[in-house]
DNA sequence: ATGTCAAATATGTCTAGGACAAAATAAATG
DNA sequence: CATTTATTTTGTCCTAGACATATTTGACAT
């Protein structure tokens, strides 16, 4: 009976872990990791162990460690590797710890009321920056540990989704300025840093006009036209490779008209160099602030 | 200048369309569509048009059309082969067309506001199944037709959510019973039919855990521990491949206590024959009321 | 020691052509 | 007309190889 193990085929693993079959096959050959059992037609069949192994992998390479240090390394050694490797230790107040504790509890309803409590205390610039931007990084850092599991953080995304819809709600002012779309290309399918940057933009008594995750190129455009936008935001998370960036974006630019700006931001455009003209990243979310404002101004002195 | 026509290689084509490069690859072989043309080392490079066509494919397939009959037709031989086949031509109410009137003038705001005077009227109740889903239907036509386009579809889901949401959030009580916990599994990335779930139990005083997205089948299982659920709620859309769907209920099926219960719903399960035992498929929204009842009533008479 | 440039290596993604299982359709049976 | 069986269709997997791009290493000059 105990030969009724977890097993998952290669499309279903790539599913799981975001990794592609290529890089799959490639990674068995060259560095003898993940290493499947075969079934009867040779097709390959990944025990679910290494599914975990892989998906830890996936975030090491995430952060910037390349696969020739990390693929193929034990769990103990991943561990051992990522306790010693943050370097920087920042200081997270008692308060987030809180709400990380609540998160490790379950505790999805008292999470989001504390949030809330957050929200209305500090206001909803502070909150983004001192709350929820520390917070998906001490998340997004106690998941590489190993301290909160996958389904903990969808449930604590749900939670920061609900209460930032909440509030951009009334917020929101259609006769704002500059008319900004905001999305992300295909292959991007998170939501939360659109979502912050639709709150900042909305602060900033800028009108926004969400289109939600992963919107064809073509469309992108035709949206813009559509919406007379102004402004393009589009949000990337650290889970997108570096190159499929740079390509997507620098498509959208080309595609776009000239007038339109196009502002591109989160943890996945940190790693871009040579970006080219037409096209501005935002690092913190108080630049999407800054570019509102000088967008006025621009608009202004030519106008 | 001219030259400058948008070429996108294999990858990129795979994320915008949803059709995976073996796909594209064997369709171009047994069908001589797709016909991209190759970069100085081979490499496919699909033009924009085609992607476009491909994209309409996909959704053709997902509606149950068979590949060999609609893979490689020309834009006008499908709009042809659209406008003959859909058969039952239900007759929609005036105000749903006037919603989808509101869509396709882009009227963001106007339509949310629409949408909430509709619930205030008819009661979530009604308004989900007399509104929100044949609107869903109607939307998904009208997008197959050609009358409204991808960008304009992302619109309308964001202002369903944002309806939805908000509604939710006022309905929900953390004493309810059963608890239900709501996700979908990997690759299926539409949250709207968890959405409308989640409302339909939470009106039956169910209590509801949204999970969101694509939660990894080990991280499900682990979840429904965690919130000692009693049932597991399971969404798929018609774009999931039936395969995928029926592969990924019965793994987790197996990895799942017997005493949870697991509920599937969407249109993605609609095409599922054979279901094994201890997997219960919900057809309309409806089901699920009557779900939590009978789940009621079998407590009731064990206990 | 630090900066710059070129060579070497690492890495992901693409190619081809073939194979097979599962699903859907057609055909043959009761 | 309903069921079963054969046939076709279709998606996904396989191997093995190639190459562009990104990163690192090494050499050299500042």
């Amino acid at each position: 009976m105990s030969e009724e193990i977890s097993l998952f085929n290669i499309g279903v693993v790539e599913r799981e872990t975001g990794i592609g079959k290529d890089t799959l096959r490639v990674w068995e050959k060259r560095y003898g990791f993940p290493l499947p059992v075969r079934d009867q037609h040779e097709d390959r069949l990944y025990p679910a162990e290494q599914v975990d192994q892989l998906r830890l992998i996936k975030r090491l390479l995430d952060i910037g460690m390349r696969p020739a240090k990390v693929v193929g390394l034990s769990y103990p050694e991943l561990n051992a590797l990522l306790t010693e490797t943050p370097g920087e230790e920042p200081v997270y107040s008692s308060e987030l710890l809180e709400f990380v504790e609540l998160i490790k509890a379950h505790q999805g309803g008292e999470l989001k009321l504390a949030l809330n409590l957050a929200l209305l205390r500090q206001g909803m610039g502070d909150f983004l920056s001192k709350t929820i931007h520390p917070l998906n990084l001490l998340v997004g850092d106690a998941w590489l540990r190993g301290e909160i599991r996958v389904f903990e953080e969808h449930l604590y995304s749900e939670q920061i989704i609900s209460v930032l819809r909440t509030a951009i709600t009334t917020i929101r002012n259609p006769r704002g300025t500059p008319r900004v779309l905001l999305t992300t290309l295909p292959g991007e399918e998170h939501s939360l840093g659109l979502l912050m940057a639709e709150a900042t933009l909305s602060l900033s008594r800028a009108y926004c006009t969400m289109l939600g995750v992963q919107t064809p190129i073509s469309e992108i455009v035709l949206a813009v036209q559509a919406h007379q936008a102004d402004v393009l935001t589009l949000s990337f998370s650290s889970a997108m490779p570096a190159a499929q960036v740079k390509s997507g974006v620098e498509q959208v630019r080309k595609a776009l008209p000239g007038n339109v700006s196009l502002w591109i931001g989160g943890a996945g455009v940190q790693k871009q160099r040579n970006v080219e003209p037409g096209i501005q990243v935002m690092g913190p979310l108080s630049d999407l602030t800054g570019a509102v404002l000088a967008w006025r101004a621009a608009i202004s002195g030519n106008g």
